[in-house]
DNA sequence: CGACGGGACGC
DNA sequence: CGACGGGACGC
C-alpha cells in the first residue's frame, strides 16, 4: 500500500519530516527500548503529558508477561504524535534511551526482516554498513556490536544514541575527534532490519559471502534469530517484585520535565543515618550505594538489573582491577530518590546472587 | 574474614 | 575460527 519509500529510511534528515506529504497514520507511534520495569500505565502517563491518547499498549511476552521492551502509543491528533516524537525520542529512562517513531502499518510483509551479519571488517562503521545494504532496500535499523568493556565510560551509559535509522549521522558533529579512534571496538558483527522481508531476502542473496570493498574476507548474511530467547536478564527481578505491586507502582524516569508523582512511604525523618545527613553520600544528585561481594566477571548490566526495579538509577559502576579487568568484588550504584535507594538496600542486602550473598549499604565516607 | 571509585574549581 | 542488539510491528 505504501510506496516502499515511506518514512522508514530517514537518513539524512532530522526527525521532522522534510516535506513529504504522506498523510497516512501519523498518530500511531512505536516506542522502542523501554526499560524493563516500565508498565503500560507508566508509558501512558508519560505520553499523555504531551496530548490526548487514543490508545496505549505495551507488548508483553504472552507466556511470561514480561515486557518485550516496546509498545504502541496512538494519539488522537497527528500534531501531538509529532510533538511526542520531537520531545520524547531519545529520552533516557534508567539505563535505556527510548526511541519514539511513527509505527508502520501492521503487515505480514514487514515481519522477519532482521538480518544478522558477521565477518565485518573491524574498520567498518555503521554508516558503511548501511551504505552496503541500502541498495537492497529500505533500512529501518542498523547496528554494529561493540566490545562492551570499552564502552564503560564514566556515567555508565555506553549508549551512543541510537542507530542511524533516523537522522543519518550527526556523529560528525558530536565529539569531533572520536570518529577515528572509535572508542568502542567493533566485534565484527551487526544487524540490519529492513522494511520488508523481501528486501532482507534480497540482501542475503546479493551480499552473503561477498567481500566488502576494501576488505579481505567475505561476510555472512543471514536472518537473525527470533527474539524469543531471553539470553541476558537476571533470573528474576529479585525481591523487588514485592515493591512493584500495583498499589505502589512507581515510575522510573530519572529526570523529565513533567515532574512525576512520588510516593513517600516514610516520613520519619530520623531514618536518615547520621553520617548521611551531612551529605557524604548525597552527591548533590543522588544517593550512592555500595555493593559488595560481586563476582569477578560482574558487569554493569547486572547492577542495572538489580537496582532498576526499585526506581530511578542514575549510574552504576563496577570497580575492576586495572590489569585483569576483573571486578574487584564491589561496585557503586547511584539512585535519585532516597526512599527508593533505601528500599533497594533493604531488599538487596543479603540477597543471594549466584552463590554469593551481597552486602548492600549506603556508601561510606572516605575517611571515617 | 575480607570492603567504599574516579575525576576534579574552568570563570 | 568467531556470534544474536537495547527484545522493532500489536504475545
Amino acid at each position: 500500500m505504501e510506496n516502499s519509500t515511506q518514512c522508514s529510511q530517514m537518513n539524512g534528515g532530522t526527525n521532522m519530516m522534510p516535506g513529504s506529504g504522506q498523510e497516512e497514520s501519523k498518530t500511531n507511534l512505536i516506542v522502542n527500548y523501554l526499560p524493563q520495569t516500565m508498565t503500560q500505565d507508566d508509558i501512558r502517563s508519560l505520553f499523555a503529558s504531551i496530548g490526548e491518547l487514543e490508545s496505549c499498549k505495551l507488548i508483553r511476552d504472552k507466556a511470561t508477561g514480561q515486557s518485550l521492551g516496546y509498545g504502541f502509543v496512538n494519539y488522537k491528533g497527528a500534531a501531538d504524535a509529532q510533538k511526542a516524537i520531537n520531545s520524547l525520542n531519545g529520552l533516557r529512562l534508567q539505563n535505556k534511551t527510548i526511541k519514539v517513531s511513527l509505527a508502520r502499518p501492521s503487515s505480514e510483509s514487514i515481519k522477519g526482516a532482521n538480518l544478522y551479519i558477521s565477518g565485518l571488517p573491524k574498520s567498518m562503521t555503521q554508516l558503511d554498513l548501511e551504505n552496503l545494504f541500502s541498495k537492497c532496500g529500505s533500512i529501518i535499523t542498523s547496528r554494529i556490536l561493540c566490545d562492551p568493556q570499552t564502552g564503560t565510560v564514566a556515567g555508565g551509559i555506553p549508549v551512543k544514541w541510537f542507530d542511524g535509522s533516523r537522522n543519518g549521522e550527526d556523529e560528525d558533529a558530536g565529539e569531533g575527534s572520536s570518529s577515528n579512534e572509535n572508542q568502542s571496538i567493533s566485534k565484527g558483527v551487526g544487524f540490519i532490519r529492513f522494511d520488508q522481508r523481501s528486501e532482507a531476502e534480497r540482501a542475503i542473496k546479493q551480499l552473503n559471502g561477498t567481500i566488502p570493498e576494501g576488505a579481505t574476507e567475505p561476510i555472512t548474511v543471514k536472518f537473525a534469530n527470533s527474539p524469543s530467547s531471553n539470553k541476558n536478564a537476571l533470573p528474576i527481578p529479585p525481591v523487588a517484585a514485592q515493591y512493584l505491586t500495583p498499589t505502589r507502582r512507581f515510575l522510573g524516569p530519572i529526570h523529565h520535565p513533567a515532574g512525576r508523582f512520588r510516593f513517600s512511604p516514610l516520613d520519619s525523618g530520623q531514618l536518615l543515618p547520621n553520617n548521611l545527613i551531612t551529605g557524604n553520600t548525597m552527591n548533590g544528585s543522588g544517593w550512592c550505594i555500595f555493593v559488595y561481594n560481586l563476582a569477578p566477571e560482574t558487569e554493569e548490566n547486572v547492577l542495572w538489573q538489580l537496582f532498576g526495579p526499585f526506581g530511578a538509577v542514575q549510574n552504576v559502576k563496577v570497580i575492576r582491577d586495572f590489569a585483569t579487568q576483573k571486578c574487584k568484588g564491589f561496585g557503586f550504584v547511584t539512585m535519585t530518590n532516597y526512599e527508593e535507594a533505601l528500599m533497594a538496600i533493604q531488599s538487596l542486602n543479603g540477597y543471594t546472587l549466584g552463590n554469593r550473598v551481597l552486602q548492600v549499604s549506603f556508601k561510606k565516607h572516605k575517611n571515617t
